[in-house]
DNA sequence: CACAGTTCGTTTGTCTGACTAACGTTAGTG
DNA sequence: CACTAACGTTAGTCAGACAAACGAACTGTG
């Protein structure tokens, strides 16, 4: 127990480290990402809060901006935000004068979305400000650690975004 | 990727790269973190859930398991669990007989909260399951991989609890 | 053409996690 | 002894992720 530790190695890897108890839980990496996704939300959301604005907002803005004009349904699978909670989101656009919201003639069931240029002008700040809070959030990294979170990330979220939807 | 880049570095770092609108989406650093960290938990929470646990579990357990019998207030410190979110969560312990909850006699306002043979057993078991949740997370990275990605949320996590609790 | 199945926007509601406020009890401190 | 601070607890807010269902509209098949 001490400290001897017999060296056949167990045959599927063993414990992450010679961790146990709480020095484990600090280690472990489906913690950390919870946390610094906490810590990394919060800054976003405040950010983007004082400049009366969600993530959502950017979302959709960023889409609409790339693809141009959408119905909201496709705007829901490009963004992930599931088309319930999509339709509030395009109200507070539209209230904001950002986007338009009108009936597609082609197919009656769909609304078109369509950016107004106001709607470019408040990506353009938007885009901005995040770049900011990015800063912030990732203020402990350099540029090449910061390009490699991004790719490690990236083949997380991949991997596991085709495993379901 | 490709190999031609412009070695004038430009002064403030421009846009992130030359995304603009969705792709830049896609490519934001906290946006990735955002996903990563709801797969990952969902992943996780399933697991646990599976197996009549929370990670809430796992964290206080962790922690009676390398310091010993602790207040709830202690608890809630070293695990970053609210006080009065812990309420129940040690609830939930004792009533599966994993923990015990007794005034202390030296400090009549203060619970210790001790670890039982069971939960000792229990924490084994949920390490255990925790091993093989983590390597579903992480699936896509190699071993390196995943001690760097550790290593850089942990930087990131650290630089921020510091700043604020 | 008719009918079944699907898509779209929308409303409503659930569940979880992070977090605040307040209250009674108890300990220390000047 | 009066004040302040810590403790456990209850209750409640707020946001995000997600399910269920519905009417209206569209599509494909027979």
């Amino acid at each position: 127990m001490s400290s001897s530790e017999p060296d056949t190695a167990p045959p599927t890897a063993p414990r992450m480290d010679g961790r146990t108890g709480a020095a484990r839980l600090r280690s472990l990496p489906t913690r950390l990402l919870s946390l610094a996704a906490t810590h990394s939300d919060r800054l976003v959301n405040e950010g983007l809060a004082a400049a009366d604005a969600r993530k959502w907002h950017y979302a959709v803005l960023a889409t609409l901006m790339e693809s141009g004009p959408a119905s909201q349904a496709e705007l829901s699978r490009r963004t992930g935000i599931y088309r319930s909670d999509l339709v509030s989101v395009i109200n507070e656009l539209t209230d904001r004068g950002l986007v338009e919201r009108a009936p597609d003639p082609a197919d009656r069931r769909r609304n078109v979305i369509t950016m107004t240029e106001r709607g470019r002008a408040r990506f353009a700040r938007l885009d901005e400000l995040l770049t900011e809070l990015e800063d912030e959030v990732l203020a402990p990294l350099g540029p090449a650690e910061r390009d490699q979170l991004a790719q490690l990330l990236t083949r997380i979220v991949d991997h596991h975004a085709h495993r379901d939807g």
